[in-house]
DNA sequence: GTTGAAATCAATCGTAT
DNA sequence: ATACGATTGATTTCAAC
């Protein structure tokens, strides 16, 4: 993992079906020499996977929220893990400082949607309430990854 | 929009590198037919580009937090977008309902980062005060766009 | 949307550093 | 151990249908 993967990673972040000559030619490499890297760096797992990104307002989940959990007594990381795993609402979920035990953000297809999922999420053993902000207007969408 | 653009979405989601060929073979369309639907979709804006996944711990940045933002009087989600966009910390972002007025998902490479990059946030005209959760485990990160 | 041809690219190998 | 260069097969791309 040195300057040079970084390099080829940045440029596969903005364009990732960028030809593996592109990639060299903007690092100093030949097209072989980057395509072992690359490969390299997927079997390492530092490149999760190739994707795109999709405009939400399209596909139809367009209805967002952040959402705050509040457990009851202490609640173990795991716990909460294989709660939300089970709702496929949720896009990104983190335990954090502060009152809240958690910070859950869903997208759904509509507001019925997003009320059922929070649901399933308050159904919890342990979910004492969630304290819920939908989002109004998306301002940034910078999904580096 | 039909259900073969959704099929191609599908399929170049979970593998932005796979061929024209290989996707014409599961959706039932021709090489050709499927580059041309993409490039439409592309010039839609219903695909916004092609990136990569990376394991945010590898990269460093591995410091996440949820930030309330407090605005002064009303805010234009127009000029909310201006401060953030200035921010590259700033990993998402939306208005919301709720005593907040936006709330902005950041990463950073370290604490003293997410610090600077929080005060460039503050630092804007209207904003009155934040409120900031750090992450301290990351539960769910499924990253569909 | 399809076919087919030409240009481009990917993937592999031997070789050099 | 890593990068390069050339070759072969696959893919992209664009034309005409």
């Amino acid at each position: 993992m040195d300057n040079l993967d970084r390099g080829i990673i940045d440029l596969l972040r903005q364009n990732a079906r960028a030809s593996y000559g592109d990639i060299g030619g903007s690092v100093g490499l030949s097209a072989s020499a980057v395509k072992r890297r690359v490969d390299r760096l997927v079997a390492d797992g530092v490149i999760r996977g190739f994707t795109i990104q999709v405009d939400p307002t399209v596909d139809g989940y367009n209805t967002e929220a952040y959402v705050e959990l509040f457990c009851r007594g202490t609640v173990a990381p795991d716990e909460l893990l294989r709660i939300l795993s089970g709702v496929p609402e949720v896009v990104d979920a983190g335990t954090v400082t502060g009152s809240a035990d958690a910070i859950v953000h869903m997208r759904a297809r509509s507001i019925p949607a997003l009320e059922d999922a929070l649901e399933r999420v308050r159904i919890a053993p342990n979910v004492d309430h969630t304290r819920s902000a939908i989002v109004l207007s998306r301002l940034i969408h910078r999904t580096h990854d």
